[in-house]
DNA sequence: CACCGGTCTTGACAGTGTCAAGTTGTGTGC
DNA sequence: GCACACAACTTGACACTGTCAAGACCGGTG
């Protein structure tokens, strides 16, 4: 089965191979051929199944985007405040690292890919249910853009190791901590 | 002067090139030998200097954090409020993107480069200026770590293009409605 | 004027992404 | 059961990359 000359499902082979690689090294780091290696296969195969480096690193960005929307949409159901969503995102930036280090990185992928499209605007639902409609004056909805900026940028921070030991030591605590300081949640 | 087998100033002169080719294709995509013909020196000049390709962007990095820590504490000066500050943040991100772009990102960088440290931590300062005392309790200061991490964040996102139009019409504007409606500010 | 140390160049090396062409297997229509 | 078409993968090549060692050149100090 694995020695085939087809081997089978390549592709969910190579996306996983990628995962690893990026887990290692970062994405910039990230080298086709060495990924092929991983999997066992020629230089070339990569390029057959993607096209494109970034063809591969779309394909990795649209599952860790089809994953975070099931980490939020978990966090929902759990208790259904805020704090829990917010700490999800803290929570998936961490525990899925290799998956968050090319989801916002527009430059590292094809944007205009369908399933990344799609899967973004899943967890872009997602992380948005319940915090009402836009203010069509404004032509965005200022809380939720502020919750997601929040979270987001905590997080941001957090993995480029700016943040002190303390909220190293429980990032998803501090989270809290510091949601609750800035006033959010309330709504 | 500028023909000379010395160059004078050619330090000065890469670092130039290096934040042309980061505005033009992101730090990913930046190549020494293209910085060097663009500077019009051999391709192997710019190792000479910084020693590295991650050496090159470590100087780019720390000027940037010294752009960033005089914008912070100019946006300060005028009126002394945090929305100033966090927008003086957002405006930084957007019209010295190419700095912006490699001031975050740790695999990027040397992070141990001292002048680096020195610049990350002048600009550290300077956004956090007027914010108190860290709590002895928790170890950091949960709402200096909101208003970061909340402008941080939007800042980020903005960049990715995950904002809709209205938000990228006025950014500034934006960042001062979401900041207000997270109940930030106040302080 | 000799010499020395820093500045930059030249040449080489292994590794990279991408493309074109070829090879190998798999399923389909007959 | 067999030829054929097509997809999956390999092989080989190309230009380009970062890095290193060795050399050429220049400015200033004795």
């Amino acid at each position: 089965m694995t020695d085939r000359y087809h081997h089978g499902d390549l592709r969910r082979a190579l996306i996983d191979a990628a995962v690893e690689a990026v887990a290692e090294a970062g994405p910039s780091a990230l080298s086709l051929r060495a990924v092929a290696k991983r999997a066992g296969v020629s230089h070339a195969a990569p390029a057959h199944h993607f096209g494109d480096k970034a063809g591969l690193l779309t394909a990795v960005a649209a599952e860790g985007f089809e994953r975070f929307a099931d980490a939020l949409e978990a966090a929902w159901g759990d208790t259904g405040d805020f704090y829990a969503v917010g700490a999800a995102y803290v929570r998936f930036a961490i525990d899925r690292r290799p998956y968050f280090a090319v989801m916002f990185r527009p430059e590292l992928v094809h944007t205009d890919d369908p399933d990344l499209e799609r899967a973004a605007a899943r967890a872009a639902a997602a992380l948005h249910r319940g915090s009402g409609e836009s203010d069509p004056d404004a032509g965005f909805n200022a809380a939720a853009l502020g919750a997601w900026s929040l979270a987001h940028g905590f997080a941001e921070l957090l993995i480029a190791g700016n943040f002190p030991p303390a909220v190293r030591a429980d990032p998803e605590a501090a989270f809290k901590a510091v949601a609750q300081a800035t006033g959010l949640g309330r709504a």
